[in-house]
RNA sequence: GCUCCUUUAGCUCAGCUGGUUAGAGCGCCGGACUGUUAAUCCGUAGGUCCUAGGUUCAAGUCCUAGAAGGAGCGCCA
């Protein structure tokens, strides 16, 4: 019988040591004629393969480069060496894929993000990328995990929708229509009516509305999925395509609102704090080597780890936009006239306030709560004052908001002056109006840009590299 | 959308106030090496200097336009 392929995980949580296994994964690199690092993606590390080439073909040792991809049988010993505790010595070798290193465009050292970001198809059998990866899932599967054992229920909100009424930015129109071929009404204009859906659709660019019309029959329930949005947004914390999580509760205030987004982005980092370390450890030297260089202000106040630790120990401090401001026009930057953009009761705090509030202030991650109405949207509840809602933003340090959320409006009366005040027609939201007409309960929920959650935990400059394949302004590649 | 920066070998970069055969490190390829850990040592090859115009006796270097990439800002998650 020949012998069944060994995942390489599996043989270093239970070696079985004097037995003879086959393992097969890619090189990650030959040294000495003699040593293979070998992954096959069933952990982030290598198991090293011993060949003594003098018993192997030349042919086959040749073949044996970086990224080649090969099946080795052979016997899983205690490593003789340093730096690992088992290896395998090679009897048999086979060339699985050949890599030639002639026009492979990866090397086995470390290349810059832009030069990957160009070769996305090979990007992920890096280290780096294997970590973020891996690290994704690992996000991932925490969120349901915390979900479910908080019971809440998974929804799965519409990817296209005829909601046009969201106001949360530019949408991607979805047709049928080829360019040119739309059909037209009597005075010229395209006919919707005769498209594939009979109306016009976009892409979502949130699940929050729907997700309120699972609350309110199944009281706890989150959405995560893809949203899209066509703003034309370049910087390193924005994708065009990108995954969000909404949780949306009956029965809650803002201040529950604030709870959950706390006890879950914690319970996110401390999940990968514990199943993740090897990753994590890499990624903290990675950033430690990237920024040896650098002038100590640039650098980061603490190492990766060290920081995820630092937030997963410690409170979120909550404030008000109001004391916000107050604090802000208190502070050097604003009297020495640093700020670029004004300090204001009314105006929205732009980035380097946050930066100010989060990374000098206070250090940690910030929720700030109650702004002013003008500033924010329609569907968050007017505060007893009439000039402020309760929504939230959860700023961290490095990428400012990962969340925004609120307390919903639930008055009728209210909820159409806000409407109003947005130039929202009523016929468009019937049906969220009809949520607050009938068995209407306060509630409330966020939105969670995964992928900035996933950049904060791994410390990656640019969101365009904690995606597989990003999308942004003027690229769709792949 | 706005501002700034970058574009020279496969990768990362150097190339001064324009001057004649365009450099380095790493990688690749060839060779050496029986315990390596980004292995090490020796050697070879490898370049439309992003594109198109222009200035000049002479342009990688200066000017104009365009393209691609990056950083920051705005919008947000």
């Amino acid at each position: 019988m020949s012998l069944k392929r060994t995942e390489i995980a599996k043989i270093l949580a239970n070696p079985t040591i004097g037995e003879t296994v086959l393992v097969k994964g890619w090189v990650r690199a030959f040294r000495s004629n003699r040593f293979i690092a070998l992954n096959d993606g069933s952990n982030f590390g290598t198991i090293q393969v011993v060949v003594d080439f003098e018993n192997f073909d030349e042919d086959i040792i040749k073949k044996i480069g970086f990224h080649a991809a090969i099946a080795v049988t052979g016997e899983l010993v205690e490593s003789q060496g340093k730096g690992q505790s088992l290896e395998i010595i090679a009897k048999e070798i086979e060339i699985l894929g050949e890599c030639n290193l002639d026009d492979y465009p990866l090397q086995p050292k470390a290349q810059t993000m832009e030069f990957l970001r160009s070769n996305l198809h090979f990007r992920m059998r890096t280290q780096t990328m294997s970590a973020v990866f891996r690290i994704r899932h690992g996000v991932a599967f925490a969120v349901h995990q915390f979900f479910n054992d908080n019971g809440f229920n998974y929804i799965h909100t519409p990817i296209i929708t005829g909601n046009d009424a969201e106001g949360a930015g530019e949408i991607f129109h979805v047709s049928t229509f080829g360019a040119n071929e739309a059909p037209l009404t009597e005075d010229g204009k395209v006919d919707w009516s005769k498209d594939f859906f009979g109306t016009k659709t976009n892409l979502t660019v949130s699940g929050q509305l729907q997700g309120e019309i699972a609350a309110m029959a199944l009281g706890k329930i989150y959405t995560f999925g893809p949203t899209f949005r066509a703003e034309n947004s370049n910087t390193s914390r924005h994708l065009s395509e990108f995954w969000m999580i909404e949780p949306e509760m009956a029965f809650a205030d803002i201040n529950d609102d604030q709870n959950l987004a706390e006890d879950f982005c914690k319970y996110l980092i401390q999940y990968i704090l514990d199943n993740y370390q090897p990753e994590l450890q890499f990624l903290d030297q990675r950033i430690a080597k990237l920024e040896k260089n650098m002038k100590a202000e640039l650098r980061r106040p603490m190492g990766l780890i060290d920081t995820l630790n630092f937030v997963v120990e410690n409170d979120f401090e909550r404030i008000t936009y109001t004391e916000a401001i107050r604090l802000l026009q208190g502070s050097k930057p604003y009297k020495k006239k640093r700020f670029e953009f004004p300090v204001e009761w009314g105006e929205d705090l732009a980035a380097e306030h946050e930066r100010w509030l989060v990374e000098k202030k206070f250090k940690k991650p910030v929720i700030v709560i109650d702004y002013p109405k003008q500033i924010k949207a329609f569907y968050m509840k007017m505060n007893d004052d009439d000039k402020t809602v309760a929504g939230m933003d959860v700023l961290f340090p490095g990428i400012g908001e990962v969340i925004g959320g609120s307390e919903r409006e639930t008055r009728m009366d209210v909820l159409k002056a806000r409407m109003a005040e947005y130039d929202i027609p009523e016929e468009e939201l019937e049906w969220y109006l009809d949520l607050r007409r009938f068995g209407s309960t306060p509630h409330s929920g966020f939105g969670l840009g995964f992928g900035r959650m996933v950049q904060f935990i791994t410390g990656m400059g640019n969101i365009r590299d904690v995606i597989p394949f990003p999308r942004t302004p003027g690229n769709a590649e792949f």
